[in-house]
RNA sequence: GUCCCCUUCGUCUAGAGGCCUAGGACACCGCCCUUUCACGGCGGCAACAGGGGUUCGAAUCCCCUAGGGGACGCCA
């Protein structure tokens, strides 16, 4: 970000869940950008967190977020600040903007709004504050409960140069003197995040779209306190797939269901970077090329569909690209079978299944069968495959293996050729009961370096397995 | 209802007046490769919401309509 007269200038951003619930797809593609605007630009990101609803807040939720967060590496420079432990604050602007008269105390009751807002929809208007407290004399302070709102100018208009969205202008008469203390004293959302990202200094405003129409009461508190206004970037939000704004229903799981899903958190990062954003026709981009394309004012203005099968793809070439020893590590927790480490035979395995995988949790499954015998055959195939018809091939494989000395693939590859060559049969018709027999289903790598890998003991122990599982069925039929 | 925003293949998107017979990717379908499953290769299906302008020329600019989304809390 330069300045006009060419000097850097120092950009801040800030993510500030409220910690009333899981941190989702939605929130953390709000923190991403944030995020890589801050990174790409050499500034600084800093993680608040708006606990004023003390009601809802919890702990969980705050852990929940921390978690999410250092999984997908966005780190933060400040953090995570607490709003609850900000009130003097807030209170003493609060009383400031009393004081020059930018704001007045509200005497009236729920019961009142809820009627006066009741009666609004009624007629078909835009519900909102009367005034009724406005014009009431400051100097009188009642005993009764108030709440405290912002003067908000009747006439004229506000407006913002939305870094995505374009000019967007507002008549200040359709706002209303919003409510910025409540009864007991706290301040309302809005004061709070307008004096915290005036204190914290955050240059960037990025957020969902859905806070557009909050901007302009926003901007009239800056105007207020007589402070310079933000920038401004409201970004797309993100829908499910019945196109309406993500949440619960549409089983907006916790980022953290992802992890345990079995995606990595840079294919997260990659699938997330791209909703809404774009470079050319690049799909697939590691970190750094991220942080050096990525740029707000590409950003669209239309709302995207979260789409779980393009990000199973884009997992999946994050996959092929991630080094085989981290991929192991990676791994390891969705292990069926262990201790496994991150030796060559392991690294083997996983560099041959990742073709067929499409996160960490096929991965393991489809690499279980190398470290341990297969739990049980998959009934469609062994119905198929390990019957009183295959016996004899699978008999004989196994005298041939136990005559060889020498495991290795070409060999191995070899056997079987012979066995397809002396009962004339071809290749599917001895390999696919073999590799039920192995692996208890029908698909594998290729079947000589998969019994390579199994190892000779453990191939000969699971042919024998095989074998009494046929005479087992036949003798109960 | 009012205000604000949006509208290119099913989905994510390219597209800044002629490069558009609208490109790429996911998904889907077909073929090839092949001992299986994948991977890979090749090919296919499929979109400028509608209507008016402006212009020699519009997916691109303007207006209207329709549709969608968002906001309208002593929630954030």
């Amino acid at each position: 970000m330069l300045s006009e007269d060419g000097l850097k200038v120092s950009v801040t951003t800030r993510f500030p869940p409220s910690p009333t619930g899981d941190l989702h797809i939605g929130g953390v593609r709000t923190a991403l950008f944030n995020w890589l605007f801050a990174r790409s630009q050499g500034g600084r990101f800093i993680l608040r967190i708006e606990d004023t609803d003390k009601n809802r807040s919890t702990d969980e939720a705050i852990e929940g977020i921390i978690k999410g967060l250092d999984w997908l590496g966005l780190d933060f420079d400040e953090g995570p600040i607490f709003q609850t432990e900000r009130l003097d604050r807030y209170a003493e602007v609060i009383e400031k903007l009393l004081e020059d008269g930018s704001a007045y105390r509200c005497y009236c009751t729920k019961e009142r709004l809820d009627g006066l807002r009741e009666a609004q929809i009624a007629k078909k208007e835009k519900p909102r504050y009367d005034g009724l407290c406005r014009d009431l004399d400051p100097t009188i302070i009642r005993t009764e409960q108030f709440v405290v709102r912002l003067k908000t100018p009747k006439e004229g208009k506000v407006g913002l140069s939305d870094i995505v969205q374009g000019d967007v202008v507002y008549d200040n008469s359709e706002l209303d003197d919003m409510i910025i203390a409540r009864g007991d004293g706290s301040p309302t959302y809005h004061l709070a995040a307008v004096v915290d990202d005036i204190d914290m200094g955050i240059t960037h405003v990025i957020r969902g779209d859905d806070h557009l129409n909050n901007t302009p009461r926003q901007m009239h508190i800056y105007r207020a306190l007589g402070e310079p206004y933000p920038h401004y970037a409201h970004i797309p939000m993100i829908h499910g797939q019945d196109g309406k704004k993500l949440s619960k229903r549409h089983g907006a799981l916790s980022i953290l269901e992802y992890q345990k899903a079995g995606f990595l958190a840079e294919a997260v990062i990659n699938y997330l970077s791209r909703l809404g954003w774009s470079w050319g026709d690049k799909e697939i981009f590691e970190l750094e090329e991220l942080l050096t394309a990525f740029n707000l004012t590409d950003v669209n203005k239309a709302a995207a569909k979260f789409d779980i099968e393009k990000l199973n793809w884009v997992n999946h070439q994050h996959m092929i690209a991630s080094s085989l020893d981290r991929l192991v590590t990676l791994v390891k927790p969705y292990l069926h079978s262990d201790p496994v480490t991150c030796d060559s035979r392991s690294m083997r395995v996983v560099e041959l299944q990742r073709e067929r995988a499409k996160n960490l949790v096929d991965l393991a499954k489809s690499s279980d069968y190398f470290f341990e015998a297969p739990q049980q055959y998959q009934p469609k195939h062994s119905k198929k495959f390990l019957t009183e018809m295959t016996r004899p091939i699978l008999k004989q494989l196994q005298d041939e293996l136990e005559l060889l000395t020498d495991w290795q693939i070409a060999l191995l590859d070899e056997i079987i050729e012979k066995v397809c060559q002396e009962r004339g049969l071809g290749m599917g018709k001895v390999a696919q009961p073999l590799r039920v027999a192995l692996t208890g289903s029908t698909s594998s790598p290729g079947i000589g370096e998969t019994m390579f890998l199994i190892g000779r003991n453990e191939v000969l122990k699971r042919l024998a397995a095989a074998m009494k599982f046929i005479d087992n069925n036949h003798n109960e039929t």
